[in-house]
DNA sequence: CGCTCAAGTCTCTATCTGAGACTTAGTCTA
DNA sequence: TAGACTAAGTCTCAGATAGAGACTTGAGCG
């Protein structure tokens, strides 16, 4: 059977418990980390723990709020350990937990096919914007 | 070399590239299909096509508006093919194309993450909120 | 005659996001 | 010795975005 059958049998299997949020695992972890930045900031983690500004180097274009913001939500949901020096001022860095190294695996495979597949994507685009 | 050094030296790589999101297919995807709804729009025509109301159906809490929405983004970029019967009313089929089928193989490797781990998730949330 | 359905669009409000100023105290610079 | 800079945020305000729900057109149904 191929991934996509599999894939549609999965989704008939959530609708049964009615696709609840609280209930439905794929749900849940998309409402949490299915933004713009957890995935990048979980990535820019997976080479090594960071300081809060070298994340911020990092990932240029995210504001200091989204980035405490996203922290903060992966540290609750235990992909993230927060680990504060109290220096003045004062030293955070940031890590993954063994959680966080281990949804790796799973992000690996999704970024190659981004990879893979990103020239076919453009082109579509292409297309449609001829097509408008 | 560990599926966590790997990311780790892919994050690497696109930050060489600025992190630019034309050019870096991660960073570009994930603006189009990083949201709440588009992975499991996929996921629901895994199974096969299906017309608007019935996705409507398949996912409950969705507005019509971010369907519309999701669905134009989703065809755009060449994951969904959409197939107008110009009837009275009109009836409108929403199928994978063969790109989004073929992404139904990673997907299925994080959504089996998602189910693997979503005991340790709740588990890290709990005790995050324990210690507030 | 009035109701419902198809697949949306439109508007209005609620929420979220990003930009940028502000904080504390120690170190570096002029 | 005054001024600037840094770390890791917090705060506020304006602008973008999401969701709820009314509205559309023409046909079938009771």
């Amino acid at each position: 059977m191929d991934a996509c059958t599999r894939l549609g049998e999965k989704f008939e299997g959530w609708q049964a418990l009615g696709l609840d949020e609280e209930r439905c695992p794929v749900r849940n972890l998309l409402d949490q980390i299915g933004d713009r930045w957890s995935i990048l900031l979980i990535s820019a983690l997976a080479g090594g723990p960071k300081r809060f500004s070298a994340l911020a180097r990092a990932v240029p274009d995210i504001s200091k709020r989204m980035l405490t913001q996203t922290l903060r939500t992966l540290e609750i949901s235990g992909f993230v350990h927060r680990d504060v020096q109290p220096t003045v001022p004062p030293s955070v860095t940031y890590s993954l937990t063994p959680l966080g190294q281990s949804f790796a695996a799973p992000l690996l495979g999704l970024v190659d096919w981004a990879e893979s597949n990103f020239a076919t994507v453009l082109e579509a685009r292409a297309q449609a914007k001829r097509a408008a």
